[in-house]
DNA sequence: AATCAATTTAAACAAACGTTTAATTTAAAC
DNA sequence: GTTTAAATTAAACGTTTGTTTAAATTGATT
């Protein structure tokens, strides 16, 4: 991919915010210069288009998504704690990408534009394949259970996220959580502790 | 509610597919009219705006996402039988009612229309409480553990679900189901399986 | 047959949409 | 200082948008 000047990068910033907030179809181009604070014709001279927009906007953020595990593998850590790491590395990952979740979930929910997702499978299919690793090894070491459908774990993990963070106005009138940073916090300590509880869980239990 | 009459109810069904599919911004009031073979001024005539179409089309969808579950308790079931078909239920009918989460995650996460989410929040707690209650009765049994938070076993049941909808290319590819049918079946069969393991497990679990 | 309200229609409305144009400004190269 | 290409602008373009209008049609009630 091209490199992208700072003006440019200033207007996938916002588009990327009004995107996530409004929807793609709910977002002017006049919406995103005026945040912005450029030309309406920009977007048209920089990006060819509000959908080409929209393409440029995904593919430059879909490299963020891919989780970094280099250490995980070097440490020397029991499966539980492996797993427990992985989560957490998924949960922030997609906590700090979560508008570009809502944005990519949406148009593949649509399929109104024609996106090319394949480098978006992809990293999809090479965290399963590192979540897979761990759970060979566990099961290896006779700590986790043999009938285990891996492919379904990740549903659970970033399901589970999803519908939390989706629900936002529910479930923080339902733990108090008044302010962003209040839901934040429940995030990084309660919610990824549940979901690392409900794996481990799953993976030892016996049917 | 007042009833509506079948060009109404027609309205609404076509409504529901195309918000659902398009969004709510991506449909026009001449694509609606087109399908429902009415004409463009039927929509304003019927329900004064194209906005309060979507009012009226969730206030009136919304009843249908209670649980019915007056059986469930009647029954003489173990709490480990309840959950699994409590949980058979809960996937049953958001399966069913697809559609219309698909259009209120969308619009409680963009926020664009305000529109009033009360009952929608009350049929969550109202299944909260079932929930609740089961797993009360698994305790006092000594069948479950005890340091359990209800409140984010819904997200992990229900996110589980749509994050495997959401993500329909992908795990349709991953488990080879190539058509509609193929991948509804699995969502009743392996999918429901999956996630009444993966709460039982939790609610087992020991840390 | 006449009346009347409810329904349905085609047409028009202003506003907003994405995009393009042509002119202007900017800033670096010579 | 002149040249040149890139950046930026205001304005206009033709569509599409949601909504309204006013006339026409329908169908039951008198």
């Amino acid at each position: 991919m091209t490199e992208f000047n700072d003006k440019q990068n200033e207007i996938l910033l916002v588009a990327e915010k009004l995107f996530s907030e409004h929807g793609f179809d709910g977002t002017s181009v006049r919406d995103i210069a005026k945040e912005a604070n450029i030309n309406i014709a920009m977007i048209s001279y920089y990006f060819g288009s509000k959908e080409k927009l929209l393409e440029a906007l995904i593919i430059n953020r879909i490299s963020d998504l891919r989780l970094e595990m280099e250490n995980l593998f070097k440490e020397n850590l029991t499966p539980f704690e492996k797993i427990d790491r992985l989560i957490e590395l998924y949960i922030r990952r997609i906590n700090k990408n979560c508008r570009m979740y809502q944005i990519i979930h949406f148009e593949i929910a649509t399929k109104k534009r024609d996106i090319n997702y394949q480098s978006f499978n992809e990293v999809k299919k090479y965290n399963l394949q590192a979540l897979m690793k761990i759970i060979e090894e566990g099961q290896e070491k006779g700590l986790f259970v043999k009938n285990i459908d891996v492919a379904l774990i990740p549903p659970t993990i970033m399901g589970t996220y999803f519908h939390f963070q989706m629900n936002k106005p529910f479930y923080g009138e339902i733990f108090n959580l008044k302010t962003e940073e209040d839901f934040d916090t429940y995030i990084l300590t309660h919610l990824i502790k549940h979901i690392q509880k409900t794996i481990k869980a799953l993976l030892v239990y016996e049917n």
